[in-house]
DNA sequence: ATCGGCCCTGTAATTTCTTACAGGTAGCAT
DNA sequence: ATGCTACCTGTAAGAAATTACAGGGCCGAT
């Protein structure tokens, strides 16, 4: 981390910035993190496709077999990992946390209880943090640090790094997902005014005809805009337009 | 910042959580930021009410003036203010960005130009820096420390106040959102999964019978569901009913 | 055992959307 | 001037959604 002061956070934030490549980030995104002193680390990225599908990135210093085998159980039905992918609040693993966890395991059903079991026998130990950052376009990403190895001092020296990453994972995140290249679907075409307008008082629950007394234009002209919008979106129809406007943040 | 440990951090995430109500909020928003040992702090939360509107809240210690014609003059169409608010890239107040922003001006239209120039001349100045998040809901927070007393020496200090404000300040937000019982409107009713489905379905397009063949049930079934979608959202149609949806983070 | 919630299905009239055809205006830039 | 873009409007046929009417089955809880 360095000085730690306001001058190398404006250096880090242009940096971030400035990143070109993939490589240049992973090898960035590597030093980051091994600086901070921890001994595995894992990115995750949830960027949605559809409302029916999402793509996942998952960069990791884990071995491989307990990231396969904690996909395949699907770990994000424990509760505490369900919520660390809905909500900004983040987890801090250390024993209070692993306790209070086998508190909670008495009330869920079988089936929840046999894959947390499972996780926290596997590798749901060691101390650290998990991060989430909601990005513009529906894309989430979730940053874990873990010291696995009990002999290091990992529970007092986690504030640091704790604020240091809440700090800058968020802007990570959004460069990967520009390098990345990832847009939700149809987001190619920049919409005009008059289609955003159209767009929003249609996600308001308003018909062509309502709308074109509010913009005072004709039903006619609502529904030319809403076309356009509909191709632009590459949209089957004004449901998807406007689930595809919303998703992107347009609206 | 006290001790500055992770303890002190879980023992910070439990405090915010527990707040009751709304005095008890500012009282130690008040006691988190003036610890900080910033001049002037504000807070500014955006509520989507619908895609046609949006209801604010500002808390600052600012002077009442300087707040008003802020939003008089629609200070957001500066350039640099609008991005803090569509992306979580944070702005850091120092006279680099002061200087840059000056540069900026000479490509601005003539309108923001005005804007621009009158808020850097009426208190956009000082060391400091703004962080924004995201809610889960649409809702967003900008938080801004300044140091407007010049004889401070401010640009050193900030990094730690950054780094921690960056880790609470969304957990705040949530609070703060939760205690203000701001809820989108129409998301009382717990929708059922099969509701959920044909929601995820319509949004990416698909029409009441396309829905019935994936989900190997009758168009008439769809339709139903959809319905009650409806109802429950207290939407007038199936658009609202998944823009509705999509907003409050329910697919 | 009864009630309520969730799931499922049908018919039919009406409204709204979607897509095709057609056309015209205004402003801005090379 | 010419082309490009955004904007606007009309008619009409067919597809889809909306709203009413109607009904039955399954399951868990009091």
């Amino acid at each position: 981390m360095s000085k730690n002061n306001a001058v190398d956070d404006l250096h880090i934030i242009e940096r971030i910035a400035n990143f070109q490549n993939m490589d240049q980030f992973k090898t960035a995104m590597d030093g980051f993190l091994s600086t901070l002193g921890f001994d595995c680390w894992a990115y995750t990225v949830k960027m949605p496709d559809s409302f029916n599908g999402s793509s996942f990135d998952i960069i990791h210093t884990w071995n491989q077999e307990f990231v396969d085998r904690y996909r395949d159980i699907h770990a994000f039905h424990c509760p505490r990992l369900k919520h660390l992918w809905q909500s900004e609040v983040p987890l801090i693993y250390d024993k209070k946390f692993t306790d209070n966890d086998l508190k909670l395991l008495r009330h869920q059903p079988v089936k929840v209880k046999a894959v947390i079991e499972e996780i926290i026998d596997f590798g749901y130990h060691g101390h650290g943090f998990s991060l989430t950052t909601h990005g513009k376009h529906g894309d989430k990403g979730v940053l874990t640090l873990q010291n696995r190895d009990k002999r290091k001092d990992g529970i007092d020296a986690i504030s640091l790094s704790f604020h240091f990453a809440s700090a800058f994972f968020p802007l990570m995140h959004m460069k990967y997902i520009e390098l990345k290249g990832w847009r939700p679907p149809g987001s190619l075409f920049p919409l005009t005014e008059r289609e955003l307008e159209c767009l929003r008082w249609a996600a308001d629950g308003k018909t062509a005809w309502e709308t074109g007394m509010v913009l005072n234009v004709s039903e006619r002209t609502v529904n030319f805009h809403m076309a356009n919008a509909q191709k632009k979106l590459m949209a089957s129809n004004k449901i998807q337009a406007v689930a595809r406007a919303i998703l992107y943040n347009l609206l």
